[in-house]
RNA sequence: GUGAUCGUAGCUCAAUUGGUUAGAGCGUCGGACUGUGGCUCCGAAGGCUGUGGGUUCAAGUCCCAUCGGUCACCCCA
């Protein structure tokens, strides 16, 4: 019985889907720098109080899913629950207002947020996200919902739902918040416990409760949509006619009210019909107070997160991607002991020349090496032994045909790249 | 945080109504005339039955607790 495991909500990512998640994160960096997106890497953990401030102290992620804690110089440190705090934190401390703007930046890494783990959601998980700093044009959100969009079309995905809402801004929701408190003041009785808390605490989420009653009663609450301002209402008509431009096929949802505070204006999320209950594959909004909110000068912005092992699980379950189960090129079968030391050098100057190549290591008989690379699946065994190293030739065996050719030992090397080179695609190759 | 369900070798699963030293397949390792894989055959290693209590003459099988997995709620990626 193993003593150990990892902890609850965190899973190892063993080298079949690692290989995947490799293919999956290679596919968006390509496509994001096609977009004009720039890497950062920011640490994984940060002072408490930028996700407080950002994400809101009323939200889920603040009052229970954060692992908080306080290191020997006694500051409160956070491990990150979402990228986009600690991606503005570091635009401002890096007075990144005085680049040319937008600032476009794309980040890959793990998330953490304390919850009770089921399909498609865990403790520690990865998201991949994107952030475009310093504009407020709507053909920039139509940008992100896009390429967000043809991100997941490149890696396989079909099927996909959009949802688009806009949530106004600082000037129209103060005004419809009182609106919505009011509604939902004289429905009171007709609402749950939670949702009687969230009239004062957090209004918004009152759409998202799951209680047959109260969704009866939102269903004829006002709408954010519905008392937008001119400003917001022309940006979310405009934000429509670019992706109608580009035939993206949306569908407006007025409760999608995403549970982060520091959104406005436009917000979108994706979901997925080959997900569990965690349905949601990718999210994301404006931004536009919260460069202020770091203390930098007033900065619109933008961005999404795609989750990691969400999507995985969806590319998986489209079979969009065939693993790729790289074949090693040539295993080096040491025929006695005397021819050891010459074959570890063969084995290094097959490397050398860029050809995959592999030895036995556990001291196992001849018979044994070659069932140990047939089992690894190399593509061609050569035999060196006293025999080789005084003929001068060796034999190379085709794994697959059992065909074996006799070659000058002093021109292994070359006819190895020659027959690799005609031959199928190996390890060192990539396939997409 | 709430609820449901499950927990036997590395993996997938067995084990009559609680009853002798817990089994199989796959995988791993080794062997089947001495320098050659894939098929077949033989053999070996590998489990204090998640953990801790309890009931019983007797528990993998029943009860309780705890930890963990899975799924759902809350919420989100």
């Amino acid at each position: 019985m193993l003593q150990f495991k990892a902890p609850k909500g965190t899973t190892d990512i063993l080298p079949d889907v690692a290989r995947r998640w490799q293919y999956l994160e290679r596919k968006a960096a390509e496509l994001f720098s096609l977009y004009g997106y720039e890497p950062i890497i920011t640490p994984v953990f940060e002072h408490t109080e930028i996700f407080q401030r950002s994400i809101g102290m009323s939200t889920d992620i603040v009052q229970k899913e954060m692992y908080t804690f306080m290191d020997k110089g006694g500051r409160s440190l956070t491990l990150r629950p979402e990228g986009t705090a600690p991606v503005i934190r570091a635009y401002v401390e890096h007075n990144m207002n005085l680049l040319p703007q937008p600032v476009k930046l794309y980040y890959t890494g793990p998330m953490f947020r304390y919850e009770r783990p089921q399909a498609g959601r865990y403790r520690q998980f990865w998201q991949l996200g994107i952030e475009a700093i310093g504009s407020d044009d709507p053909a920039i959100d139509a940008e992100t919902i896009l390429l967000m969009i043809n991100y997941f079309k490149s890696v396989g995905l079909k099927e996909l739902t959009l949802y688009i809402n806009s949530m106004g801004c600082d000037k129209d929701r103060p005004a419809y918040i009182r609106l919505l408190k009011d509604y939902a003041g004289e429905n009171r009785e007709k609402l749950c416990k939670d949702c009687r808390k969230r009239i004062d605490l957090n209004p918004l989420r009152l759409f998202d409760c799951k209680e047959e009653s109260c969704q009866l009663v939102m269903q004829d609450a006002p709408k954010m949509i519905d008392y937008l301002d001119e400003a917001c209402k022309e940006h979310f008509n405009k934000v429509r006619q670019y992706l109608d431009m580009q035939s993206i096929v949306y569908i407006i949802k007025p409760e999608l009210v995403r549970g982060l505070d520091y959104y406005t204006k436009t917000a979108f999320e994706v979901v997925s019909p080959l997900l569990g209950a965690q349905n949601a594959i990718g999210g994301g909004g404006r931004y536009n107070k919260l460069v202020e909110e770091f203390g930098g000068p007033p900065t619109p912005g933008i961005g999404f997160a795609i989750g990691t092992e969400r999507l995985s699980i969806a590319v998986d379950k489209e079979g969009a991607f065939v693993s790729t189960d790289s074949k090693m090129d040539v295993f080096i079968a040491i025929a006695d002991e005397a021819a050891k030391s010459a074959a570890i050098n063969l084995l290094f100057a097959l490397r050398e020349a860029k050809i995959s190549a592999d030895i036995d290591y556990m001291g196992r008989s001849l018979k044994g090496q070659l069932k140990y690379a047939d089992k690894r699946g190399f593509k061609y065994t050569v035999f060196l032994g006293s025999r080789e190293l005084e003929s001068g030739k060796v034999a190379i065996k085709n794994m697959e045909t059992g065909e074996q050719i006799e070659v000058p030992l002093n021109e292994l090397v070359d006819k190895l790249l020659e027959i690799i080179k005609q031959n199928q695609p190996s390890i060192s190759q990539t396939i997409d």
